[in-house]
DNA sequence: TAAAGTAGATTACAAATGTAAACGTAAAGG
DNA sequence: CCTTTACGTTTACATTTGTAATCTACTTTA
């Protein structure tokens, strides 16, 4: 349960992440590389969102003689988590059953995945509750869904 | 499975739409009512929220007499669902499984939604593989987590 | 040693977003 | 009938994001 990740990257920063965190430490020059192939993004363009990611913090640079290496400053999984939770938090409470269904079914998982997935499960039958009540609304619900509105 | 939503609402945007979910049809004053509350907005901020909502073809307006009534153009599960699609498409396919773990351990769910994801859970078996490459460097995946790399 | 190539830094600029005030007009109240 | 109110529209403006060129200082190479 981390708290207060709250850093917010754009899509493209994103972009930049993924292979950083695929690789450990890398060379401005590896990225650019690679987005070039993945996005088609000019090298100017990838050394932006270089920089940006430095200047936020979520860059490490150590250098390496004349040039950089660049690492993560933050943990991949804890960021993913952090930025699925905020993002959760747009979604209607009574919703959120749903898209994770959605979530599921559109996702290629492996067999340590899915047995992950049935162990939170079992967990989480204890604290099912009958009905989840839509929170967009404060106050008084008046959602269709939820018979307990108003 | 909704192709081409391709809508984009911002993070205030969303919030607006909430409203307008929740109540089906309302007018520009509950909603503004409800963000002053929620969120603090001034009561032109939402005005402007809304007005952006209708440019881009998301809110309906029929008109009351005088006013409006706004309702939604989109349906939400179909929104949720495409937008998070979106987001999954950042984050890294052997990372899935754990992000699956992690929004439905911090989710509150009724039993209804877990025998839901328990169902979508056994069709995902017949179709579960080993292990699932990280998809951040096409090509040559060097990441740590895949044995299959490079 | 001069030319060419690299890498990081600086500058550019349009579109989207957050945040809101001001404006115009019609309605409702006094 | 005039004033206040309410609502939709227009304008405003800073920040973030996408997308990139240019500049500067080395370094490698001819």
């Amino acid at each position: 349960m981390v708290k207060e990740m709250e850093s917010k990257i754009s899509d493209a920063e994103w972009e930049v992440m993924r292979v950083v965190w695929a690789q450990d430490k890398v060379t401005s020059k590896e990225i650019i590389d690679v987005l070039q192939q993945k996005k088609e993004w000019k090298p100017a363009t990838t050394k932006t969102f270089i920089g940006r990611l430095v200047k936020k913090g979520i860059l490490y640079t150590e250098e390496e003689g004349r040039k950089f290496l660049y690492s993560s400053a933050i943990n991949e999984s804890d960021f993913i988590n952090s930025t699925l939770d905020e993002t959760f938090e747009n979604i209607c409470n009574k919703d959120v059953g749903n898209a994770i269904v959605n979530l599921i079914s559109n996702a290629t998982l492996s067999f340590k995945d899915i047995e992950k997935i049935e162990k939170v499960i079992e967990m989480k039958k204890k604290e099912a509750v009958e009905e989840i009540p839509c929170n967009c609304v404060p106050g008084q619900c008046r959602c269709n869904n939820c018979s307990s509105g108003h």
